[in-house]
DNA sequence: CACACTATTCAACACGTGTTGAATAAGAGC
DNA sequence: GCTCTTATTCAACACGTGTTGAATAGTGTG
């Protein structure tokens, strides 16, 4: 007997798997597992369902990322659109802190898209790579006119190189996300919320020197990130 | 006929294949691959042997990497051992030079490794993670020491934390080398090189400004990273 | 009611992985 | 020349992977 029961199982199911709840749990496995560790059994047991719907979804599981990049890029870039806005005229310091909360608020729950980014940049992948330009160098650019702008209304260096500045800047936030809150717990024994709150702060206080035209005028009083 | 020849094969080649040269196939493959991607049939292909010998001359995969750390960090610590001696008496921002030289010297060609232990941080890894710590924690030690004997000699700002500046010293410093060149390839169609020794002085440059007691004074001339 | 469409699962494929046990060739020691 | 040890390969195992094609249950339409 090769067909035992014919199994009951198929067909739709009363309660529908949409290709948002199949993202969602893409990014927490993504998030846990890495792109090339994560594995589309894994996703598909944490949305309820088969592996092979993905496929009913997505191209692939290449496709699942591309989907899942294309959902979350666009809030960051208009959030850098908005701090960049040249008639933002408030302290150049201030506007630099925006730029790393900005970031802590939206990638602080997303270490797998974080690294994912990170390790496709490293291995200077050719699949993703121009996907990934596309949506991080509008990004980019936002904050590099920030320096700029600084560096015309007299707050920073002139001699500060904007492409480096930028790239130390966000780096070190991302950073910050990532590794200080393992290596902190090890060695502080501090808890990871609070790891970051105090890198962030340390962060920019030793960035704003280094950038400043006068390094002697103090920073502003700068919120917390919300957590 | 289950046994075609008896296959001439086996046995002793002329050419031995000693663990050294396992672990120096294992190190470009890991470099090129990571460690999860990396895969032992890879090392073994480039070794010019069987992927069976590996079992050998180690116990695991993990053994195998293991070894690899132990081969190579000793010689950064001795380094950062020198320079971080009390009698070192030069200019800390010329010794804070010395470590990213070191960096750059022990590291610059071996991605692998960088990413690894990265890697493994981020994911808080339990199975390795005491291992790194173990040979991670007394290079670190040293570099807090710099900053310590720095701000005891009135060079550093008082209110430095010097763990926090020894992560954001040696963090970017290895994301000058891992991600820097890729970035400045991809925007300003630099040699990873050249990226690399830009990066490195214009770290420095806003670092040293940012820990400095007195930022107006000017860096001394450092010496570009040997290639 | 019948038909088409849609969302879902099942079973399999081909492949790559870390790992192991047995077989075996070369060299060393007696 | 025999034997023991060492270094090596082969063949396989059990498993996990991305992916596909067919089967199927539910839903909406004529």
């Amino acid at each position: 007997m090769p067909h035992p029961p014919p199994s009951r199982s198929r067909g739709p199911k009363p309660t529908r798997v949409d290709p948002g709840q199949l993202l969602d749990a893409a990014q927490s496995v993504f998030a846990a597992d890495g792109l090339q560790a994560a594995s589309l059994r894994a996703i598909a047991r944490r949305a309820g369902c088969d592996a092979a719907l993905i496929y009913y979804h997505f191209d692939s599981k290449e496709a699942l990322f591309k989907a899942l990049l294309d959902r979350r890029f666009p809030a960051v870039l208009r959030d850098m659109e908005r701090i960049a806005d040249l008639e933002d005229t408030r302290p150049t310091a201030l506007r630099l802190w925006d730029v790393l909360l900005a970031y802590h608020h939206h990638l602080k729950d997303d270490p797998g898209i974080r690294s994912m980014i990170r390790g496709e940049i490293v291995r200077g992948a050719e699949g993703i790579a121009h996907l990934i330009e596309l949506q991080i160098r509008p990004i980019t650019t936002c904050i590099r006119q920030i320096f700029d702008q600084g560096i015309a209304r007299g707050e920073l260096r002139p001699d500060l190189p904007p492409l480096l500045a930028t790239f130390f800047l966000v780096k070190m936030q991302l950073e910050i996300l990532d590794v200080l809150p393992v290596v902190a717990q090890h060695l502080m024994g501090v808890q990871p919320e609070v790891a970051v709150r105090m890198g962030m702060h340390a962060w920019l206080d030793l960035f704003w020197r280094g950038v400043a035209l006068d390094p002697s005028v103090p920073l502003p009083t700068l919120p917390d990130p919300a957590s």
